[in-house]
DNA sequence: TAATGTGCGCTTTTT
DNA sequence: GCGCACATTA
């Protein structure tokens, strides 16, 4: 995906091939289709039948290769309807359906799907889920979803919740979701007593999601996956429909997106991936690397086309991103190269702290713009969300524009999330998450005593919670204000659901508003401040986007009605992607993590916050494989540069109120000097400190300096080690000294020796 | 039951 | 610095 027009170089050459295609003949669409490109990019476009993986590293063309492939195959006959395309974000999956548009003559793309993983496997599973158990209402629950579900199915099942965390039970039970563990299944191979009770919360938690007719993000993978093996029938249908398949970023697939796209491909054999294990990044999401390292065993006969040549960059970046790559053990050979200019170097910068760099970032910025540059074709990249907060204001100081891309901040605010899910109880009256979210918002007294009762009538009768609320007034188990005000709650849903049955899918966005109207919803979250008002405005503006959601008519579907689109509606922001928000042609500055960036390119780019601690993260520095993912990432964020980079770290920076010294990112010293020229901010004292410990940066200080040793202090002088904790700025260590008292240090700071 | 106050803990990346 | 869970008061 290209991130705009701008490109001042020409860097490639094949970028004008479609202008010449429209409505051509198949000859000269064939022949346009193959002009211009390299012998290797040709290759990749031409292969026709069998499987074929394509390693495409950073700016080598692969849109283009696949754009042009799919438009090669259609000319060649092939009809649109059996070829199958897969991205990783939405964004991706649109920029390539009209590339392949404007390739092709016009109505001639017609039936193709170019879809993402997790959207083509909802829209399979909403015609073909009841096999798997779901009806075609079903909610897509999000992490937040997730955790409510969770925590109501350990809370059913009376299971203890001290000691783990819901995030770090779900983070199993997704892991063993992308092995395509069923809890039973799972439970025959728990045999600790963490793992036992894994499996079990696992159970508890299907159940929930069962009784809600609802899934997450993993189950739209296993199910498909098990549908896939289970229905021959449907397997036939979609194995049919994909005789031709195409992967993107074949290297962030997991295992259970690689068993859907092995058995799809299955009946035909043709099977073509793109990827670039140097930019799997989305390790941590269960990808598994290998899936893109042995596919020549997976698929026996496979073609491998090496993309090595890189159009985007220019060579002093290439050669500064390859230095730093091959630092990475475990990766296949590469060679990086380009035929472009040297260009300008690498700036390297050091920085007092965050607001300094965010202000380096905006006078790097304001000379680009100087030297010809639209303020679209720049980007800040970062490690977290929570940088963004200082650039922005940094450049909004200076008066330059710019947009931070998360594209489910909007829907990630509470009043957004409670509008959402009464149209999802709409949808799908079994969704428990959602009812009991909006059940008593706006407050209408049914509080959690109420809600309990009911739980247990529902229990105890059988009914689905949602129909036990419908009983309970005349079954007495609510009486009196209470009974009548769960009556009127259940008669307006039940009145908004006839509307959605018997009115058409272009009143989605009154329907909407009507909505959020009668239910109250907008006056309850308005009343009081300025803060309350933007949250009336933001609920507007949910009305805005459901305005602008365009519903498809599937073909499949005879007579849409209102309650289809409302489906899809919540389908599409249920599957929304941070990256999806980007948009190029804002003409303003782009702020947005590295992961987001991936697939992106921009004239001049910015990377951000390169710290121990936070590039590579904390998080990720206990074991190798993830540490030579965070170097992916910056492979990723510096090879999103065409002609201006400029990576930078912070002397000192404030991470959740608490301002702490840190140090440099061990990968800036990988990254060759020959690269980049080195500018220091930073007062000459802290300088002696933070050259002086290069030596040991790689060591890790736990080992150097274990707890219960002795160590000298240039200050505090002799004290023994009581507490290590890794954290953000390095590794903290607890020590005891004598006469002194217990005092904290960074270890990579505080220049400790050990003594005997 | 609703609204407000207080203390505690955690802390990446995202379909 | 923030959000969540729990406590207190009307």
């Amino acid at each position: 995906m290209t991130s705009d027009g701008y490109d001042p170089l020409d860097l490639s050459a094949t970028r004008s091939a479609h202008r010449t295609s429209m409505g051509a003949s198949d000859a000269c669409v064939e022949a346009a289709l193959v002009d211009g490109l390299t012998d290797a990019q040709r290759a990749a476009v031409l292969h026709f039948e069998g499987p074929a993986l394509v390693l495409a590293g950073p700016g080598s063309g692969k849109t283009r290769v696949i754009t042009q492939r799919i438009a090669h195959l259609v000319s060649q006959g092939v009809k649109p309807s059996q070829i199958l395309a897969l991205t990783f974000t939405n964004k991706a999956a649109g920029e390539m359906r009209n590339r392949v548009e404007r390739l092709l003559p016009r109505g001639l793309a017609g039936g193709l799907i170019v879809s993402t993983f997790h959207s083509y496997c909802a829209s399979v599973l909403r015609r073909h889920g009841a096999s798997v158990g779901l009806q075609a209402g079903f909610s897509i629950y999000d992490s937040d979803d997730q955790k409510t579900a969770l925590k109501a199915a350990i809370e059913a099942a009376g299971l203890t919740t001290s000691n783990w965390t819901p995030a770090s039970v779900l983070a199993a039970i997704s892991e063993i979701k992308n092995r395509l563990l069923t809890p039973e299944e799972y439970a025959l191979e728990a045999s600790d007593f963490w793992s036992r009770s894994i499996a079990k919360a696992y159970a508890r938690y299907q159940d929930t999601l069962h009784r809600s007719n609802a899934c997450d993000f993993d189950d739209l993978l296993m199910k498909t996956a098990s549908l896939l093996r289970n229905d021959a029938s449907v397997r036939a249908l979609l194995q049919q429909r994909a005789r031709f398949i195409l992967l993107d970023e074949y290297q962030d697939t997991n295992h259970a997106q690689f068993v859907i796209a092995a058995t799809l491909a299955s009946e035909h054999r043709n099977l073509f991936v793109v990827g670039d294990p140097d930019q799997s990044i989305y390790g941590w999401r269960g990808a598994d690397i290998t899936n893109i390292l042995e596919f020549e065993q997976h698929f026996a006969g496979a073609v491998v086309l090496p993309l090595g040549e890189n159009f985007r960059s220019t060579a002093a970046i290439v050669r500064a991103a390859d230095g730093l790559i091959v630092h990475n053990k475990k990766r296949p050979h590469k060679d990086l190269h380009t035929a472009l200019e040297e260009g300008e170097r690498v700036r390297v910068l050091r920085c007092q702290d965050e607001h300094d760099e965010a202000d380096q970032v905006a006078a790097f910025f304001e000379e680009r713009l100087r030297a010809g540059v639209p303020y679209r074709s720049m980007a800040v990249l970062y490690r977290m969300n929570a940088l963004s907060r200082v650039l922005e204001d940094s450049l909004r100081r200076k008066m330059i524009p710019s947009i931070v891309v998360r594209g489910t901040a909007f829907y990630d605010r509470k009043e957004i999330k409670d509008a959402i899910a009464y149209f999802r109880l709409l949808s799908n009256p079994r969704d428990e998450v959602s009812l009991r979210r909006i059940v008593n918002v706006p407050t209408r007294g049914i509080g959690p005593t109420t809600v309990r009762k009911v739980e247990g009538y529902a229990a105890g009768s059988g009914y689905a919670l949602f129909d036990a609320f419908a009983m309970a007034p005349g079954a007495g188990i609510v009486k009196g204000k209470i009974g009548e005000s769960v009556v009127a709650f259940i008669e307006l849903l039940r009145s908004f659901q006839r509307g959605m049955d018997a009115r058409l899918p272009g009143d989605l966005a009154d329907f909407v508003g009507e909505v959020l109207k009668q239910t109250k919803l907008d006056e309850f979250v308005g009343r009081g401040g300025v803060e309350e008002a933007e949250r009336v405005a933001n609920l507007d503006e949910l009305v805005s986007a459901a305005r602008e959601f365009q519903f498809i008519d599937d073909p499949d579907i005879t007579h849409p009605t209102l309650r289809t689109a409302v489906c899809a509606w919540l389908e599409s922001v249920a599957l929304i992607a941070d990256a999806d928000a980007f948009d190029p042609d804002r003409g303003s500055v782009t702020l947005m993590t590295l992961h987001a960036a991936k697939g992106l390119e921009f004239d001049s780019v910015a990377v951000v916050g390169l710290e121990h601690g936070l590039l590579p993260h904390s998080r990720s520095m206990e074991s190798d494989d993830a540490l030579e993912e965070e170097r992916r990432l910056l492979f990723v964020g510096m090879t999103r540069a065409q002609r201006a980079l400029m990576i930078s770290s912070a002397v000192s920076r404030q991470v959740r109120g608490v301002r702490q010294a840190t140090i440099e990112s061990p990968f800036l010293r990988e990254i060759p000097s020959n690269a980049t020229t080195v500018a220091d901010r930073t007062p000459s004292v802290d300088r002696i400190v933070y050259d002086e410990p290069e030596a040991f940066c790689d060591l890790d200080p736990a080992e150097l300096f274990p707890v219960g040793c002795s160590v000298k202090h240039p200050i505090f002088g002799v004290g023994k080690v009581e507490f290590l904790a890794r954290g953000f700025g390095g590794t903290r260590a607890r020590i005891a000294f004598r006469g002194v008292g217990i005092k904290t240090v960074i270890v990579e700071h505080a220049r400790l020796s050990r003594v005997q």
